[in-house]
RNA sequence: GCCCUCGUAGCUCAGUAGGAUAGAGCAUCGGUUUCCUAAACCGAGUGCCACAGGUUCGAUUCCUGUCGAGGGUACCA
């Protein structure tokens, strides 16, 4: 890897250049530390500021050790450093740190020519060869509509599920539907009391959430019918066959328009399940845990207590012994793990549900305990709960039951909207203005959930969700519209075999900084699930170009990239392409599309 | 009560393996287009990084406590 020459490099003179210079201590203190060149190596670190040099190495630790402050350790090491044959770097100091300068057109040539090489490929890596990655996301429930309470989950889910494509994981998207529980009782209920007769069989998502509504507004003042609705649930785990009719109804209606809407956001799973998948797995998973010892009866109902964890009880049956979701999530990681034998099993669900999790694989844990599974064959250890805030509606919860939902099909309709609006103003002449209008709707909707790190609570404000301009969405695909553009007013070819010295302007070094540092990003995101750190690189790389596009020279022109003198253009424009390459890719792994012209 | 998360500019947020004078966007004001897409670019101002301790050469970042907001806390998911 490129950054690894430099800084290899220099740690190997750094630690000559340590163990000459303070020789007397080297001697006294041996090859650790300071000396160790794979120490030094391991805190190279990267300057805030990126005019000061490509990467830094702070030498305060070093002061006690060596006897000498650090300022002046720094200008030493500093000075025997460029004393030395110079190679791919020099170094300067400043209280304290040293920061290293990297020879530029080392890294352009090796940076650009990897990404023309590799095109849409640039960014991948083989650290997940051999790793499987299972991916659980969206998991909408069953009988209720898609409102913007589930674009978090599936927006970052669907991101993160390519992210560890691209790094090489055998990566499978679950859509775990919420097609199972006590709610079919209630819709069961709602639907026998008072589902239209004009309507039956044409029912849409929208009539079931009128029912579900009603549903809850009526227990409000009859209480009776929550024990109606437990009854009419019990009679469906026992396989009663009108209900189980009407649930298959409820199941395909809501499927069917699901499929629609995952369709037009470009939404993508590789297995879609649910809850009902695993009716016949459970008996299994109580026998498990009972095998353990690790059940017990608590006011009628199957538990695994946790006291000792300070975690409420597990209920694996309920007093009339219908069984819950938690329930349902053990037999199903239970079944994942055997299936698919993953390295990692990642439930992107909001953070309200984390005393779930904490639940789930707290009992996994003891399940495997109890017996004596040994650590290199744990499975309780690879489950992660990627936990999100909430989408807040003026500072209040949305509530499904409640009927205070926002679909998420009307905000796309109103984002594609307003963007036909914008680009039957800026650019009429356009073709398929409707497609690109959705991709451009579409963008700023992702880019909002993808702007915030996921551990926040977001209020959801139209004028927010819908802004094109700033650092948005729109922002980055109308970048990627101007490079594509100019790759189409270029009429040369495209050869990154070039002399890369003419690209001196700071601009266009900052570039190829970005540039090369996307691998990064994308290995940062991944590390910490959290595809906001993409996002974020691909604002700083399309705001260093467009400052580079729009650049003037002394005379207050505009300096082009695509000019009269041949040599530059074409140095120019490679860096253009890869800049295209890197901004397509890159919201490709947000989940968004690139249009060329917008 | 207890547990978890969050608290950075007027607003919305970056700052995620502790580092050098804390950064963007929006909003406000001013400027840039004989047009390589102005959905852009340039310039202007604002911060007791909630508060108080601690660890460290160094803390917005780690630890403890306080305050504030949100969420959760056995038969919903």
């Amino acid at each position: 890897m490129l950054e690894n020459k430099f800084k290899s490099e220099f740690a190997l003179k750094a630690s000559e250049a340590f163990k000459t210079v303070y020789a007397d201590k080297y001697k006294e203190i041996g090859d650790e530390q300071v000396f160790n060149s794979s120490f030094i190596l391991d805190n190279i670190e990267k300057p805030k500021d990126s005019t000061k040099g490509r990467f830094a190495f702070p030498v305060f630790r070093h002061g006690k050790l060596l006897g000498d402050n650090p300022p002046s350790i720094a200008s030493k090491i500093t000075e025997a450093i460029n004393s030395s044959d110079k190679n791919l770097i020099s170094v300067s100091s400043i209280a304290g740190f040293i920061n290293i300068q990297t020879d530029f057109n080392v890294e352009a040539a090796e940076t650009i020519s990897d990404v023309i090489k590799n095109d849409s490929n640039y960014g991948s890596s083989d650290i997940g060869n051999g790793k499987k990655i299972l991916v659980e996301y969206s998991s909408p429930n069953i009988a209720k509509p898609f409102g913007v309470g589930h674009i978090r989950t599936t927006i970052l889910g669907n991101s993160l599920r390519r992210i560890f494509l691209k790094l090489g994981y055998d990566t499978i998207g679950i859509n775990y539907l919420g097609d199972w529980g006590t709610q079919f009782g209630k819709m069961i209920v709602a639907y026998k009391k008072w589902a239209d007769p004009t309507l039956i069989d044409k029912e849409t998502v929208s009539d079931l959430l009128a029912l579900y509504v009603r549903f809850h507004e009526e227990a409000e003042e009859n209480k009776s019918l929550e024990d109606e609705a437990r009854d009419e649930f019990k009679k469906l785990e026992s396989g009663d066959s009108e209900n189980n009719a009407l649930w298959e109804k409820f199941r395909k209606i809501s499927i069917d328009e699901f499929s629609r809407v995952y369709d037009i956001m470009g939404i993508e799973f590789d297995w879609i399940t649910g809850e009902a998948f695993l009716n016949d797995k459970m008996e299994s998973t109580i026998d498990a845990f009972e095998k353990a010892n690790l059940v017990s009866e608590s006011d009628g109902a199957t538990i695994v207590d946790l006291q000792d964890e300070q975690l409420p009880p597990v209920l694996l049956k309920k007093a009339d012994g219908a069984t819950l979701y938690l329930t349902r999530d053990l037999s199903g990681y239970l079944y994942r793990a055997d299936k698919y034998k993953f390295d990692e099993m990642l439930y992107v669900v909001a953070v309200n549900q984390s005393v779930h999790f904490q639940q789930m694989f707290k009992a996994l844990t003891m399940l495997e305990d109890a017996q004596s599974v040994p650590d290199d064959k744990r499975i309780s250890t690879k489950g992660k709960h990627v936990d999100f805030g909430m989408i807040k509606f003026g500072d209040k919860m949305m509530s499904t039951r409640k009927g205070h939902i926002i679909f998420l099909e009307d905000v796309i309709k109103e984002a594609a909207k307003l963007a036909k609006e914008k680009i039957e103003e800026k650019t009429p002449d356009l073709e398929n203005i409707d497609e690109i209008a959705l991709q451009i709707g579409l963008g700023a909707i992702f880019y909002s959930q993808m702007s915030v790190r996921r551990q926040k609570d977001v209020n959801f404000r139209w004028e927010e969700v819908l802004s094109f301009e700033g650092e948005t969405g729109p922002y980055l695909q109308y970048t990627h519209a101007r490079l594509s553009s100019l790759m189409r007013n270029y009429k040369g070819t495209i050869d990154a075999d070039i002399d890369f010295s003419l690209l001196d302007c700071p601009e266009e070094k900052r570039i190829v900084e970005l540039v090369t540092d996307f691998k990064q990003a994308i290995a940062d995101a991944a590390r910490v699930y959290e595809p906001n750190m993409i996002a974020n690189h691909l604002i700083e790389l399309a705001a260093a170009f467009n400052k580079f596009y729009q650049r003037k020279d002394t005379e207050g022109r505009i300096d082009k990239i695509i000019s009269d003198n041949t040599e530059l253009t074409k140095a120019r424009i490679v860096l253009v392409k890869a800049v295209q390459v890197v901004i397509k890719e890159g919201l490709y792994l947000l989940g968004i599309k690139a249009p060329e012209a917008m």
